[in-house]
DNA sequence: AGCACGCCGACT
DNA sequence: GTCGGCGTGCTC
């Protein structure tokens, strides 16, 4: 007899390995690798979802085995790659396996399990507990919905048998059904029929000549209805009389139904056509190359995708295209959509659930071979991948900030070498790991170092906001960016601006001189704690009180820093009254689809300014727009990050491409009360050599990556000090276990000590050579588990991209 | 995760 | 003496 070994479905360390399971005899021709099913597991006759891992004939287990009860799938819904991957991942992330797969499968696919109880034998059962059942005898068991007594009660009827408990497992996978006809009769015999009805039986005429003009055809009901205008009474009759077979038909959701033209590829400049040869080298060759695409903003690094991945399917490969959440704008769906049509499966948060799923199907059973999506779609069932690109690779989003805590790019390497084809990581600002990389010759660099037709960069003009509050008293609209404001009003030209969100209040700034209190000891911003009413250093741990007045002038226009999209539009108004202004921040762009409206207006030029968080500042690609400004580009600038300053260079580079997309030369201010800082220099300069080799030598000097590794582990409990005692217990065993090379930062509260109820404390180390640090962690994880019952979690977050 | 088992205090 | 509280350990 076979042997299946299954993945369940319970996420734990004890239970992150394959079980052993019998294969009953009727499944033995069916069951297959990387299909779903349901297994027995444990002694409370619980069922639960696994995934088929292997099937074979020896196992090791020497306990009593257990059948499987039954499958979920007809088909396999992960192919051995990404069976592999999932290993892989689990390891890489230090999360359970069965957590990866269900990330790589579309959500409908998660099992819902549901108790219920069973009426075995009504005589002798009180009517109380009879009362509970409906006619089948079956009803859905919520042990908190009863009180003590019931549930006393059906404990003794259940120990007499008179109920029983049964688990049910099911999934929201459910394709879209339609009813579809197929004629059962001959052209001959339905002429044949055609003698036998009456003359004024128009309906049942109309069908027969369809029958006889489209004999073998299978055809929608609904389009028999619409398009040869028979009424489904007639067709039900023409079902009965035997004329016509109807059946149920899967059927995808298809959300882009009509709405999209033709795309022509677009003559290539020469730096273009040289990059897409490269590419499409790579893919000829099967080589998995990774490379790294560096082009200024405007410099057409979306053709050179379209035409490589071109390229990819001549040769009958497939091709996976990844951009970030935030990029997936109906400019970019409607360009790759238009240019490859229904071979284009997108994934995104855009979609319902359904229209994911029908996506992840269309792929799966070959019917689409170019994936576009956010993050999750490096996992798209795709089969001879040709080519891998991600977009804009230098952004957090592509990192899945909760268990399994994988970077879609360490996913993309893996893909790509195991399909033998390159990566591609495009940029305008990558991330100071990929271009240390690619200067060391492990990535392909390829540059993009002009802006299409020659267009030329906009003018950045950095405006210093202490100047501002010390002549105007002005501290959101500098008077130079309000005249140009108007000036450009008066032109009918519009205009971006953007409110840097990030850090929101949570560091005090001085407004006399720019000056921001630093930890001692870390050199990294101290954040404002109003619970504690002090300051910290979430590194470190280092707490000092909330100053009054300014360590550096004395100044006491010292406060927290901080504004909202609202307040600013209003302010804006009262300054500007007769400009139509559009705001788009998370308030306005909550429902489905309001993104794409709010893009679409101010498109159409039925705005005059566009006021927005980050958001705005990715991909849009509005020709009329030719003032950019940044009214607070320090918010983002003192966040107690390492990464800080990459993240203002590359959001005020990315942000200034907004402007002058078209023959109108850009213009971009940006607001500070830094001006002297240098991410803040540099992205004026628009120069990402210059940021590049000087932040690597901050790096350098501070011990971060490129250089070191970095891991975080942080413990949460409802009870801060369980957190921190636990924290404490584990530095004390890594400091044991690791070399005295590996700098250990912490325990310290997180920055947002409070979420959700929840305490958090964390440490970061950062390390350079430590055989040990896998073990180590593992040891940790091994360890820690059992906490997790009373509430107590220990994370692990391998290169943490956000270290709040 | 969720279930049973087992050990302890409180009760008819 | 038994009921039910929660801590512990296991699930092919």
């Amino acid at each position: 007899m076979n042997l299946a070994k299954v993945i369940v479905d319970v996420p734990t360390m004890q239970t992150n390995e394959p079980y052993t399971y019998l294969v009953p005899d009727e499944l033995n021709d069916k069951l297959q690798k990387g299909m779903r099913v349901i297994v027995p597991f444990g002694n409370g006759g619980r069922k639960i979802q696994g995934i088929v891992w292997d099937i074979d004939n020896n196992g090791t287990f020497d306990g009593e085995l257990k059948e499987i009860s039954g499958l979920l799938d007809l088909d396999p819904v992960l192919n051995t790659e990404l069976l592999d991957m999932s290993k892989w991942m689990a390891e890489k992330t230090y999360s359970f396996q069965i957590s990866c797969i269900l990330t790589m499968l579309p959500s409908v696919m998660r099992a819902k399990y549901q108790k219920q109880l069973v009426l075995n034998d009504s005589s002798e059962i009180d009517d109380d507990i009879l009362a509970i059942f409906g006619d089948d005898n079956v009803v859905d068991f919520d042990v908190d919905e009863y009180p003590a007594s019931v549930l006393k009660k059906i404990i003794q009827y259940r120990k007499e048998n008179k109920l029983s408990v049964e688990y049910k497992v099911s999934d929201g996978a459910k394709a879209k059904k339609i009813y579809a006809i197929k004629p059962n009769l001959t052209t001959e015999q339905a002429k044949e029929e055609l003698t036998k009805v009456r003359k004024n039986s128009k309906n049942l005429i109309k069908i027969l000549d369809f029958i006889i003009n489209h004999n073998d055809k299978e055809i929608a009901q609904r389009k028999l209805v619409h398009d040869f205008d028979i009424p489904e009474a007639a067709i039900k009759s023409a079902v009965d009389k035997g004329w016509f077979a109807r059946f149920l038909q899967e059927e995808y959701r298809n959300p882009y139904q009509g709405k999209i033209g033709t795309n022509k590829p677009l003559k290539l400049n020469d730096d273009q056509q040289s990059a897409v040869d490269r590419i499409s080298a790579a893919t000829n060759r099967n080589q998995d190359t990774v490379f790294l695409l560096e082009g200024v903003t405007g410099s057409g690094k979306t053709e050179v995708y379209l035409q490589s991945i071109q390229k990819a399917l001549e040769l009958g490969k497939t091709a996976l295209m990844l951009v970030p959440e935030i990029s997936l704008t109906p400019q970019m769906v409607k360009r790759v959509k238009g240019r490859f049509g229904n071979r284009v499966a997108m994934l995104h948060s855009g979609l319902s659930n359904g229209e994911k799923y029908d996506e992840w199907r269309r792929v799966n059973n070959g019917e689409a071979d170019v994936v576009v999506g956010a993050r999750s779609a490096i996992f798209a069932p795709l089969d001879n991948i040709g080519i891998i690109i991600m977009d804009e690779e230098h952004e957090a989003s592509y990192k899945q900030d909760d268990s399994p805590r994988y970077h879609t790019r360490d996913v993309a390497k893996w893909r790509a070498s195991f399909h033998n084809c390159p990566l591609v990581l495009g940029s305008a600002t990558p991330s100071l790991e990929s271009r240390a990389r690619a200067t060391k010759g492990v990535y392909q660099l390829i540059k993009l170092p002009h802006r299409i037709n020659n267009q030329s960069l906009p003018e950045v003009r950095v405006i210093d906001m202490k100047e501002e509050v010390k002549n105007s008293g002005q501290e959101d609209f500098s008077s130079e960016l309000l005249s140009a404001i108007n000036n450009r009003l008066q032109k009918h030209e519009q205009i971006v601006l953007m409110l840097n969100r990030r850090g929101y209040s949570s560091f005090v700034m001085c407004r006399s001189c720019g000056f921001v209190l630093h930890c001692p000891n870390c050199d990294i911003s101290l954040t404002l704690h109003m619970d504690s009413r002090t300051m910290k250093c979430h590194y470190c741990g280092h707490e000092e009180p909330i100053p009054n007045k300014c360590k550096n002038c004395g100044s006491k226009k010292i406060r927290y820093y901080g504004t909202g999209t609202q307040k600013v539009q209003e302010k804006l108004q009262s300054l500007v009254p007769n400009a139509r202004i559009l705001r788009m921040d998370v308030d306005t762009t909550r429902r489905k689809g309001s993104h794409e409206r709010i893009l679409q207006k101010f498109g159409n030029g039925e705005a005059d300014i566009l006021l927005g968080t980050q958001m705005i500042a990715k991909g849009l690609d509005f020709p009329n727009v030719t003032l950019v400004g940044v009214l607070n580009a320090d918010t983002s600038l003192d966040l107690p990050d390492f990464r800080s300053s990459e993240r203002t260079f590359n959001l005020l580079t990315q942000v200034s491409g907004r402007a002058g997309r078209a023959e109108k030369k850009g213009l971009v201010y940006i607001q500070t009360f830094n001006p002297d800082h240098y991410a803040i220099r540099l992205a004026q300069r628009q120069d990402y050599e210059l940021f590049y080799r000087k932040e690597m030598n901050v790096r350098h000097q501070t011990n971060y990556p490129p250089y070191y590794f970095t891991v975080k582990i942080s413990a949460s409990d409802v009870n801060e000090a369980k957190a921190a005692a636990k924290m404490y217990e584990i530095a004390k065993i890594l400091k044991a276990k690791l070399s005295d090379q590996a700098i250990m930062l912490g325990p310290s509260p997180s920055s947002i000590l409070k979420l959700k109820n929840k305490y958090y404390y964390q440490i970061i180390i950062k390390y350079k050579n430590e055989p040990n640090m896998k073990p180590c962690l593992e040891y940790i994880l091994n360890h820690y588990q059992k906490d997790a019952q009373k509430g107590l979690y220990v994370n692990i977050d391998p290169d943490p991209l956000n270290f709040m």
